[in-house]
DNA sequence: GTCTATAGCCAGATAGAC
DNA sequence: GTCTATCTGGCTATAGAC
């Protein structure tokens, strides 16, 4: 019978620590910090996940294994290209507006520990050549200006993930604050696939 | 006499700080490592900086002095729209490429402390009136396409910044080494400006 | 499973000789 | 100014009662 919700505590401490890894990063995020978000004793850490490392990696990869799938949506999803443009930028913006610390702390870490990142990737290895065959086709058939697929890929990542990464740089230098920001991320749904499609097409 | 070059302990100090905060961050950074990669001792740093906050202190403004003016080039350069974007691409992958680890360094220490970020901005705030009243004239001239000032701005510093902070997540997904991303980046000075003028061109 | 108490370590900071 | 030695506090982790 433990195939319920199961243990409350294990999954508030879980709940906790993401909110806390993902805002402070490891280095700085305290276990007492999380005990506290989570309502228990700190020893209950160690007694669920043993020491701050493996509790640590529990929150990565529950976190790389909610991104990583969506960003893999750009090179192996089936449908044509402006469909698979407009589709990421909305899913993608919609899901990071609710998870706004997500990318950045996936971000974080890796630079941190650039070895992890080539472990990570090594394991279930991520292949363009279906994307960049697309890109050769549709640039063929003079749908689209000639683009390098690395290039392009790399231009859909940046005008999506970007603005949630450098949020406080873009409220600092736009003078805006947070109600502000969130409409301009909303507008984005449309306006980033607008702007890649125009940059594209011929 | 002390105009010249002079203290060659102190500066030895900021420049090993440099190197440790920027790839490790305020909080994983130690200043034994600090010290070590000075080739001097951990009392020292405290002779000079008096603590591990001001060092830090330090560091971060001379870093963020360096990166500021050039976003801000952005929003307060006198030359037309497309050139602007041309020289900026061109001199800010030029200058990042030397300095990789900076933009990552700001955006993450900005995240970890909102309010730092907001006492920076309101010091000396950047104003981007002269930039939407640009792009208005432009769009009234039928140079461009309509377009918002805010969403240009984010693009132009996402598709600039963005590969830099996001390296290890590219080079996992594209499956490429060092050199290959190097490649990329330089390839991108041209690249990034020809994708934001043919978005935004009538 | 959950708590209190505490061990053990590590890093920032200081004292003081030279 | 630069070093060695040491203090102090804080944080991870564990022991042990309940």
């Amino acid at each position: 019978m433990e195939i319920t919700e199961s243990n409350t505590t294990e999954s508030s401490i879980l709940n906790a620590a993401k909110g806390i890894f993902q805002r402070k990063g490891m280095a700085a995020a305290r276990m007492q910090e999380i005990a506290d978000e989570a309502g228990i004793n700190k020893s209950m850490l160690h007694y669920y996940y043993r020491s701050k490392q493996l509790l640590f990696e529990a929150v990565f990869k529950s976190a790389f294994s909610t991104l990583a799938p969506q960003l893999n949506e750009i090179i192996n999803a089936d449908n044509s290209l402006f469909d698979k443009i407009i589709n990421f930028t909305q899913n993608y913006i919609t899901f990071i507006v609710k998870h706004p610390y997500l990318p950045n702390f996936i971000i974080q870490e890796l630079n941190r520990n650039p070895e992890f990142a080539r472990k990570l990737f090594s394991e279930k290895m991520p292949n363009i050549d279906k994307f960049r065959k697309q890109i050769e086709n549709d640039v063929t058939n003079g749908l689209i200006k000639p683009i390098n697929a690395e290039q392009l890929f790399i231009n859909i990542l940046a005008l999506n993930v970007f603005p949630f990464v450098g949020a406080p740089l873009i409220k600092g230098f736009l003078n805006i604050d947070d109600k502000d920001f969130l409409k301009l991320m909303h507008e984005r749904k449309i306006e980033v696939s607008d702007f890649i499609i125009n940059a594209i097409k011929i």
